[in-house]
RNA sequence: GCGAAUAUGGUGAAGUGGUUAACACGGUGGAUUGUGGCUCCAUUAUGCUAGGGUUCGACUCCCUAUAUUCGCC
């Protein structure tokens, strides 16, 4: 049986955009959906209330990480990555594909694996398709992802056939070692830049297995918006419709809403929580820095359409304080806030499919986030 | 009152008789996308206490004033 189930419940009539629902082990999440990271198993500074409260059903973990410290092994014996961390949702962990390719120097990519050196101590390491399955499994994570290569922006037509046709074989190694279907989800990775011939074949070879899903990698790269989309048009018709797609690493409001738009279900990404430590929040009418001095006189909330705690609670003025104090409640206040403005966001989003306008719902925020089309991104 | 030392940007300060005054912090603005948790980038003194003088040229040498600090009456 089945570790993953999707269903599809309605489609947009006037674009690609779907309402589903993807049942775990442990939750029900409802998609198009937006996954907080706690790579190293926390969301960076928040408490597992925190991170529920935002309204999030799923959060990240990350192969890579939690391999080199604690542990693998370790977390197993804590009785896996959700009583580890004290999460009792879903939790989908990356396979450490991408770690290799942006932490480490020095990497060597054979057929077998990826050689290559620790990005704290520089001591040599060897990660392969069948390896972060093993974590993978021991973790415990109710959906895994392949271990892939993530090429480089830009690469030559070349390359990233080889390179492809190698993440392939490795989806399909990866799938065979996979032991516990009953329990965890493997998602296979589309890779393939922006060249439309083999994102297509990608697609094609990788659905030949049976995977829970599939997730667009190799974008958020560098890549300007465009290509970013076009990676999209180039895989999404070729997937089953039965399948959650996963976009990997896209959060910023814009990029959600079009990869929404192309039928996207799953994003996540570092960007709320990172730029929320240093000092910089998503708002319905676009981004605040909160350091500059425009906000030390400004004794309103963050955003006056948020619910969130942040903004219940405290004002710019006080964030701005924070900050400018160096105070640890300033990345926590605003972490919180970032992740809810996108759980919000897609809240609204799903409302849109289900009455369809979601195409009304996107031209609305982009206006009132103050972006147009051609804008990358905030 | 006498003697001595020091006077460089918001701060701590480096510096040389010769075109753009080091560096750090702070300030201001920006970045950040399958997370290396206080990061990165840009910018921030047309001026070196004030006034004279020496010199082709002085922030750098000399004189005076002022301020601060220390010591002695």
């Amino acid at each position: 049986m089945a570790a993953i189930k999707y269903e599809l419940l309605k489609k947009d009539k006037n674009s690609n955009a779907r309402l589903g629902k993807i049942t775990t082990p442990h939750s029900v999440i409802d998609t198009p959906c937006f996954m907080p990271v706690g790579t190293q198993a926390t969301v960076k500074a928040l408490s597992k209330e925190e991170v529920e409260e935002t309204g999030a059903q799923i959060i990240l973990g990350n192969t890579y990480h939690l391999w080199l410290q604690p542990g693998h092994k370790l977390i197993e014996k804590a009785g896996g990555l959700h009583k580890f961390m004290n999460w009792d949702k879903s939790i989908l962990t990356d396979s450490g594909g991408f770690q290799v390719f942006s932490l480490a120097k020095m990497r060597d990519i054979k057929e077998e694996g990826v050689t290559f050196k620790h990005h704290k101590n520089g001591s040599k390491l060897f990660l392969s398709p069948e390896l972060a399955i093993e974590i993978e499994n021991s973790l415990g994570s109710d959906i895994m992802m392949s271990f892939d290569e993530c090429p480089p922006y830009p690469a030559t037509h070349e390359y990233m056939e080889k390179s492809v046709e190698r993440t392939i074989r490795w989806a399909k190694r990866g799938y065979e070692a996979h032991k516990k279907k009953d329990t965890q989800g493997l998602f296979g990775i589309i890779q393939g830049g922006i060249y439309p011939d083999i994102r297509k074949y990608c697609c094609e070879e990788l659905t030949k297995i049976d995977f829970a899903g599939y997730s667009i990698g190799g974008v958020s790269v560098g890549e300007p918006k465009e290509e970013q989309n076009l990676a999209l048009d180039y895989s999404l018709p070729y997937l089953p419709l039965d399948k959650p797609r996963y976009l990997m690493g896209v959060g910023s409001p814009g990029a959600i809403l079009d990869g929404v738009e192309r039928g996207i279900d799953m994003f996540d990404c570092v960007l709320p929580t990172r730029i929320a430590r240093h000092g910089t929040a998503m708002t319905s009418r676009g981004r605040l820095i909160l350091k500059n001095a425009c906000f030390e006189e400004d004794f309103t909330p963050l955003d006056k359409e948020c619910d969130c705690y942040c903004c219940k609670y405290y004002t710019k003025a006080y964030l701005h304080h924070l900050i400018k104090a160096d105070e640890m409640l300033a990345p926590r206040l605003i972490s919180i806030h970032n992740i809810q403005f996108l759980e919000n966001l897609m809240k609204g989003i799903r409302k849109a499919i289900k009455e369809d306008r979601f195409l009304e719902f996107k031209a609305a925020f982009y206006e009132k986030y103050g972006l147009d089309n051609n804008d990358k991104d905030f």
